[in-house]
DNA sequence: TTAATTTGAGACCAATTACTCTTAAATAGC
DNA sequence: GCTATTTAAGAGTAATTGGTCTCAAATTAA
């Protein structure tokens, strides 16, 4: 596939690090929690949410009472972060029509439209913050998983 | 993936329908002309375009003098046409974060942010015409092509 | 020190998508 | 009719992505 929004690893990660943002800042929640409650394989979640700790932008701890948590503040980090980590930026760079050095002087024929487009979806992605995502699911009640609105013990 | 704009049988079928629109509509254009014009698998394109036959937006004659043309006006058919008949329209339909069931009642924290940007991509595929895409390539001289400013005789 | 718990790394397998190839069927022209 | 040309259909292969599993390393607590 050519032009891609998000990965299935890119979903799982902005699930959980929705899912993440809604825990208390201060403490390791293993990955295994995670995948519980989003419905979401441990193992695959482990992988997807490495691409996180790598890019430091969770810290983790093993053993007993390890985790993953948040490195600096949810407000402080956006879901274009956390896309990017996963599945890169070449959403927000790539021609609709994924002609190499498409640009504003050698454009496709939907290059202008395409670019306000991507453009649209990366200012969401940038303006919304993982604490805005956990305040909207906490309020709101909204679903993270594939089990109706959240269950999640807020 | 998940969150899909365009496969890469979807690129390919856009481009390809952009080329056939740049030609007379009365005649036969065989596939191997477009495939090699646009450097695409001669192999690959002949199995997109057959998906663009199967719903009658392209008609297919076989043999010397054969090829494929549009079966109606290019005026007539859009981007999104061309897009849905490929990929289907589940780019149109689906939740940024892939919860089945994602809707205005059970909504994402995403969902009506991501409701508009579909809508934004779903109304620029729907208004262009593939007559847009050849005019767009014709009197601007642009892309369809990897291979610079398009080489493709008017 | 030993056992239990947790992430890290990477090999491995499965599923999907991208692409190739072969054969058949239709048609044109000789 | 025969040959060349073209699409149709689908089997088959390669590459990418999605997902599983095993083992090592770190840490806690008994």
């Amino acid at each position: 596939m050519v032009v891609v929004v998000l990965s299935k690893a890119g979903v799982y990660g902005l699930r959980a690090a929705t899912y993440l943002a809604m825990q208390p800042s201060d403490e390791y929640v293993p990955i295994s929690n995670i995948a519980d409650d989003l419905r979401i394989s441990f193992h695959f979640l482990t992988k997807v949410l490495q691409s996180l700790t790598q890019v430091n932008m969770l810290k983790s701890f093993r053993g007993p009472k390890g985790g993953v948590t948040f490195a600096r503040p949810v407000a402080e980090i956006s879901v274009y972060d956390v896309v990017v980590a996963i599945d890169t930026d070449s959403m927000f760079r790539e021609c609709i029509l994924a002609l190499p050095g498409c640009s504003d002087q050698s454009p496709c024929p939907l290059h202008a439209d395409w670019q306000q487009i991507r453009k649209r979806v990366r200012t969401l992605f940038k303006e919304t913050s993982l604490a805005d995502m956990a305040a909207q699911v906490k309020t709101k009640k909204l679903r993270l998983s594939d089990i109706g609105p959240s269950m999640l013990k807020s």
